[in-house]
DNA sequence: TTTTTTACAATACGTTCGTATTGCCAAACC
DNA sequence: GGTTTGGCAATACGAACGTATTGTAAAAAA
């Protein structure tokens, strides 16, 4: 019935299977570290396979970030809002950590995009993603910090997209330190709290 | 009169003008785009010169950052503090404004820094630049607080660490979006400028 | 049942890489 | 004034690279 489906096995199955040994192999030695047969070993392939599936090395690299956004999607259509029906105040906490690279999987995606951020600034293609992401979280952020302020939580004369600017930026400066081993996950969110605390009154 | 200095040459001024070609690819291809040859090209020199100043290509990599390093001591030494006898306010805008990438120099740097991260977690050397680095700051912006408080110009109950975060965060956090268009420095000039007014009284 | 297509594996090719080696000229030293 | 040394340029070499090509077993199509 289905026209356009793969005849016996599964393409995107395929494809995700190898992006995830590029993702990992960026995460701990960066795109410098990227060949086919790296990628092809890490994976458990044949280089040949990557070959079928992909034409070229760059638009394995592509696809690669394309299948990253699409987890971190995955995750915030799935389990997004921790419980129920979360006050402002709950669901802000919970986007600012799940920005924080706290645990294995949002540790790889973190670096994956410090990976390609240089290769952003001259592929328009790779640019897309950040340039869409950035402002549709500051707007979320805001959009919260508002909802918030009409329940009577936070100061009305607090700037939302102020409020919203310095939240992201308290949570994503916490990322270096916290890749790094400077800091905590745990010290990183005593940072997150301390502030929220003082923003809601 | 000189024991140990170079015959005819400049040994550093060699090194120096290799970094600085090298960091010029590391700012717009990533650390990816590195080889002895396009280093070499890009220097104008040939590539036997770089063989005859480092011993190999990770020499090569570590020595540019510790020349970035230098650089951006000799910036702070130099012209550190704009004038005369600034105000903790206006050393503490000095600083913040001073991290963001807002003109060719410190856009390469800021950039550097990013394309070197991943290799830090890996090489122990070049981690001490970051791990070194990134308290040192936090510990300036703190004490700048501090001073502020005991002039009078924060309120007492702010707690000087929290606020060096914060105000890091909101600088670091300019850094993306600035890069990628997204903002203009000045755009981030004013986030800046807004949070300092508040909490400056 | 023959033929085509899918899904690879394997190999081959030309290039680029890091680095070792060699050569060579000018200055310094004895 | 011969010899050593510093400062390179040039070449050489083996490994690794991206990719093109070829081979092949199985399934699907005819």
């Amino acid at each position: 019935m289905p026209v356009d489906v793969p005849r016996q096995v599964d393409h995107k199955a395929r494809r995700d299977q190898i992006a995830e040994a590029l993702l990992d192999i960026v995460a701990d030695q960066g795109l410098e570290a990227i060949s086919v047969r790296a990628v092809a070993a890490r994976a458990g392939v044949s280089a040949g396979r990557i070959q079928h599936y992909f034409a070229n090395k760059d638009e394995l690299l592509a696809y690669a970030i394309e299948y990253q956004d699409w987890l971190v999607q995955q995750r915030w259509n799935e389990q997004a809002w921790p419980e129920g029906d979360p006050t402002p105040r709950e669901a802000l906490r919970w986007v600012l950590l799940e920005t924080i690279p706290r645990d294995d999987r949002r540790r790889r995606e973190w670096l994956v995009g410090v990976a390609y951020l240089i290769r952003m600034l001259a592929n328009p293609n790779l640019r897309t993603h950040y340039v869409d992401g950035l402002p549709r979280l500051y707007r979320l952020l805001a959009d919260l910090v508002r909802m918030a302020q009409e329940a009577g939580d936070i100061a009305p004369d607090r700037d939302p997209d102020r409020e919203a600017e310095l939240l992201f930026g308290l949570a994503d400066s916490q990322g270096p330190p916290v890749v790094l081993g400077l800091r905590t996950p745990e010290q990183a969110t005593a940072a997150i709290d301390y502030y929220l605390d003082r923003l809601f009154r």
